[in-house]
DNA sequence: AGGCGATAGATGCAATTGCATCAAGCTTGA
DNA sequence: TCAAGCTTGATGCAATTGCATCTATCGCCT
């Protein structure tokens, strides 16, 4: 028995459900910050991770592995972000070639105000249409799909 | 009692494992494509959806409602599917301002090449990483988060 | 018939993304 | 020690996306 190749009818189903579900709900999302005169979601997603790492800031490769983002990208969007005041790029003493990247405190401030918008649109599209359970059946579906199999 | 803000932690937590695991599906559905020297995926669903239509074809804006594309992003994606040749604009006779896009040979050729890879896909990704039974519940679940609650 | 708002689709221009490549600093091994 | 290769991050250029707006037609209402 050969399943190498044809996908089962009930992993296409999940697959086109994750998919547009998926688009459906980042859209949203993206379009209440919008509303709200926000910057986009990958600003929060960086601002976010750097505001856990706290005053030791974080590299851009770490950033890179946190947010899945390509290093091109981050690359820009860490510009925009400094040229925005939201955060600042800090000589790093044992390695020439690096940086670390911290948060400001114009950074945090927009993180609060962005996760005001966010965090709500969150709780209209997944935690009003699904109970607590149910979240988290789904939370562990879903990680069982990541990859590799570690890193949340 | 005011739940209107802020989200719980099983949303959250469901909320970011989605954002993660649709990325990371994507990114690599994307790659294996690539990898083949095909068309991106934005292509393959057009182009599934013209195939399913038939030779009736679909309008643009039903293209729109089935696959979530901006207005603007379908008219060029659709420009670049007809200087390839995998569809052709006809006119439609009761509406001057339409017009019907239909698939060709070629079209459901590239179609056909595309699933190859993007079903196998699928089938890594997924099919090969849950039972049936917990991709049923993923589905569902899901659906529960479509936006309206209809269209699937 | 004629006007007027709504719908279908295209497009100019700015911003972002993707791809390829580069520059600089690190590390290893002969 | 120093050449070769790896890692970190930036960047030129082309393709795509987003935004705003435009044109053309349609449908409705008077």
């Amino acid at each position: 028995m050969n399943m190498k190749a044809a996908p089962s009818p009930e992993a296409i189903k999940a697959w086109a459900r994750l998919m547009r579900v998926s688009r459906q709900l980042v859209e949203k999302a993206e379009d209440a910050l919008k509303e709200g005169g926000l910057p986009p979601l990958a600003w929060y997603d960086v601002l976010h991770e750097l505001a856990e790492a706290g005053e030791g800031g974080l590299r851009p490769f770490q950033l890179i592995e946190r947010t899945l983002f390509a290093q091109y990208n981050m690359s820009r969007l860490l510009a925009r972000l400094e040229a925005d005041g939201l955060v600042e790029k800090l000589p790093v003493s044992d390695d020439g070639r690096g940086q670390t990247i911290r948060i400001t405190g114009k950074g945090r401030e927009t993180r609060r105000l962005m996760w005001a918008v966010y965090g709500r649109s969150i709780a209209e599209l997944v935690g009003a249409r699904l109970p607590a359970a149910d979240l988290e059946t789904l939370a562990a579906l879903l990680g069982r799909l990541r990859h590799p199999l570690a890193g949340d």
